[in-house]
DNA sequence: CTGTTAGCGCTTTCAT
DNA sequence: ATGAAAGCGCTAACAG
C-alpha cells in the first residue's frame, strides 16, 4: 500500500506539500499540485485514515443505536442518517440492540472503542440505559438522542411533533362530520402515547366534542390488539363512526376487524392510523395515517451531530421538533349519517 | 484521554507489558495483571483503535455494501451479517448505493479510505461494477459476494438454491394434484431467473408432465406483471389451475388479479411466490413462496470474510451455497377437479 | 516475566 | 511555497 512518502518522492517533494494538498491547508504552487495529482494516481495512494486519525483524533465514523433495522422505520432513520452523514463526511457504524438493555451498553462500549467522533442514538428508556447514557454524555462524547429526553438535558435531541399529528388526525375526521370517534391506544399513561391522547383530546375539545371514555380502547398495539378494540367499541351502545389508532399496527388491526365482520371502510367506518409503515398504504383500503418525516429525522441528527463534533453549534443542548403530516388515502370518508360532512 | 504509558505509569510497569496484557500475548505475572487492571480502571483507560490498526493494519470494520436497507430482504441480511460480525469482533459500515453504479464505485472508495479490513457485496451486475471488483479482489481485499459471480472466480460468495428452490415450489403443486402449472417469469435469458426457470422445467418433467409454452408468461416482475400474467394464462383456451410466480411481487399481482375477477385462491386457482417478503406472510390469502435463508447468507458471508481476513480458509475462492425453503401458507390447496390430490 | 525501542503514516509547527 | 522533524498511541521484536 502506498503511502503519502511514496507519493512525495514520486513528486519530487516532502510530504508536507502532499499532506497541505490534500487537506488544503496551506500554499502549494499550480506546478507542485499537478505533479502530486499525477503521483498520486501512479502509485494508487489511498490515504490511511488510521495514521491521520492518530494525529486528529478523528475518525470521521460515526455511530448509530438502534434496536432493530427490520422496522421500516428504524431503516428509514437509518437511510436519513447515512445520507446525511456521507454528506458531511462521515460513515456510520449501525448497531443493533433488539432494545435489550445490555447490549445497547456493549454497543456503546464498542463503538467506543472504535473511536466514533459522535453517537445517534434511539434507546429504550430504562433507568439504568438513561443512567449510563448521561455518563456519557457528560464525558464529552457527542452524541444526539431520537425521541428520548435525559433528565436534565445533557444532549442534543430531535423529535416529532406527535401531539400535532395526533390533533391533525382527529382535526381529519371532525371536518369530515364524525361525531363520535373512537381512540385505540395503549395506556394513556405511558409516555410514547401520551402526546398522541392529547392530541385527540384536545381535538375534540376545540370542536366542542364531548371527550368520552367509554370511546377509549386501552389495547395492546399490535393488529390483534386493534381487532380486540374495534369490537370493543362496536358494541357500545351508541359505537363512533370513526376510530383514531395511535399506530398502523393497530388501525390495520381495527380494518382486518371490520372486514370479518363485513363493516365497510371507509362508508361504515373511518380509519385513521399513526406512523405509515409501508404496509398502511398497501392495506385496503389504504390507511389514512400520521407520517413522521424519518428521513428529515435522520438528516438533523446527523446535523447536529456533526455541528457538536465541529465545535460549532450551540453550547447548551438542542432541540429540535420535526412536523407530523397527515398522509389521506382512503381509509377515511363522512359519516353515512352525515353525507357532505362539513362545509 | 488516558494512554498505555498512563497505565504503565501507574502500575509501575512499561508499555510493554501493558500491551501484552490488552492482547493475551506472552506472559504477565498475575501480580501484574492485577495492578495493571486496576490501574487501567483508575485513569479510565480506553484504547485508542487508531494506533492500534496503525501498527497491526487491522481496523476490525467490514463493509456492507448493498442497494437498500429499506428491502426486507437487505435488511434481513445485514440483521444476519451484523450479528455474526459483532460475535467474531468486528464492526460493520453498511453502505448504501441505491443500485447506482457510480455510488458503488464511490462507496468502495471511501469504505477503503475507513480501511475496512474486507467487504461484502450485493452488487448490480453492470460490466463496469465487475471490472471494478475484480481490480478490487486482485488488489488483495478480502471481499465475498452474495448473489453475484465474477468472471474468473476471484472471490468467495454466497448463493442459495434458487433452482431447488424453484422444484420444491412446483413439485409443492404437482402433489397437490395441478398438472397444468403456469409459470409467471421475467425474461427466460435473465441470468437472475434462469434457474428458477429450469427448477420449473425439470420439476414438470420429473413429473411427467408436459412442458406447455402456452403456460409461460413472461412480464415485468411486479405487481402489475403478475396481474397481466394471471390475465394472459387465464385466458388460455386451456388455463392452469395453479400459477408460479418468480418473485412475490409478480405472485401478489396475481392474486389480485384473481379477486378482481372473482376467482377465489386457493380453491378456484394456487399461487406460489418466491422470496418471501413479509407482505406475502400479510396477502390475503397468506401466500405459499419459497424463502431464502436471509439471516444465514449474512452470518456465512461473515464468516467466509473473517476466514479470509485471518488467513485461515482455503486458498481459492469458496463458495457455499444455501437452501431455500419452502414455506407452504394459504395460497395453495389442490384443483378443484382433483379433490383429495395425490395419495 | 519485563523493559526498550523502532517504526506504523500522517499532521503540524517551525524553519527556510 | 516548501522542507524537516517531532510526535500521535500502540505493537512487536529483541534484550535482558
Amino acid at each position: 500500500m502506498a503511502t503519502m512518502y511514496d507519493v512525495a518522492d514520486r513528486a519530487g517533494l516532502s510530504v508536507g506539500t502532499v499532506s497541505r494538498y490534500l487537506n488544503d491547508s496551506g500554499y502549494v504552487s499550480q506546478s507542485a499540485r499537478e505533479r502530486i495529482g499525477a503521483a498520486i494516481a501512479e502509485v494508487g495512494y489511498v490515504p490511511s485514515s488510521a495514521a491521520r486519525s492518530l494525529t486528529t483524533k478523528r475518525t470521521g465514523l460515526i455511530g448509530f443505536v438502534v434496536s432493530d433495522l427490520l422496522n421500516p422505520f428504524s431503516a428509514e432513520l437509518a437511510h436519513g442518517i447515512a445520507d446525511r452523514a456521507a454528506q458531511r463526511g462521515f460513515c456510520v457504524l449501525n448497531s443493533v440492540t433488539e432494545g435489550q438493555e445490555d447490549r445497547v451498553l456493549q454497543t456503546v462500549r464498542v463503538l467506543r472503542e472504535h473511536s466514533v467522533d459522535g453517537l445517534i442514538i434511539t434507546p429504550p428508556e430504562t433507568p439504568r440505559i438513561k443512567r449510563q447514557l448521561a455518563a456519557l454524555a457528560r464525558s464529552g462524547l457527542p452524541m444526539v438522542l431520537i425521541g428520548m429526553q435525559l433528565r436534565p438535558r445533557l444532549t442534543d435531541r430531535v423529535t416529532t411533533a406527535t401531539y400535532e399529528g395526533a390533533r391533525a388526525a382527529t382535526d381529519h375526521l371532525i371536518s369530515l362530520g364524525h361525531r363520535r370517534i373512537g381512540l385505540i391506544t395503549g395506556s394513556r399513561r405511558a409516555k410514547v402515547a401520551m402526546g398522541r391522547y392529547r392530541g385527540y383530546r384536545d381535538a375534540l375539545n376545540v370542536a366542542g366534542l364531548p371527550l368520552d371514555d367509554a370511546l377509549v380502547a386501552e389495547v395492546a398495539l399490535d393488529r390483534a390488539g386493534g381487532s380486540a378494540a374495534l369490537h370493543q367499541l362496536l358494541t357500545l351502545p351508541k359505537p363512533p363512526t370513526a376510530a383514531f389508532a395511535v399506530n398502523d399496527a393497530a388501525a390495520l388491526g381495527a380494518i382486518q376487524y371490520a372486514a370479518s365482520r363485513d363493516i365497510r371502510v371507509p362508508s361504515d367506518l373511518s380509519v385513521v392510523g399513526f406512523d405509515d409503515v409501508d404496509l398502511a398504504a398497501h392495506s385496503v383500503p389504504p390507511l389514512t395515517t400520521v407520517a413522521q418525516p424519518k428521513r428529515q429525522m435522520g438528516a438533523v441528527a446527523v446535523d447536529l451531530l456533526a455541528d457538536r463534533i465541529a465545535g460549532t453549534g450551540s453550547s447548551t443542548p438542542v432541540e429540535r421538533r420535526l412536523e407530523c403530516e397527515l398522509v389521506v388515502r382512503a381509509s377515511t370518508a363522512p359519516p353515512k349519517s352525515s353525507r357532505g360532512g362539513s362545509r
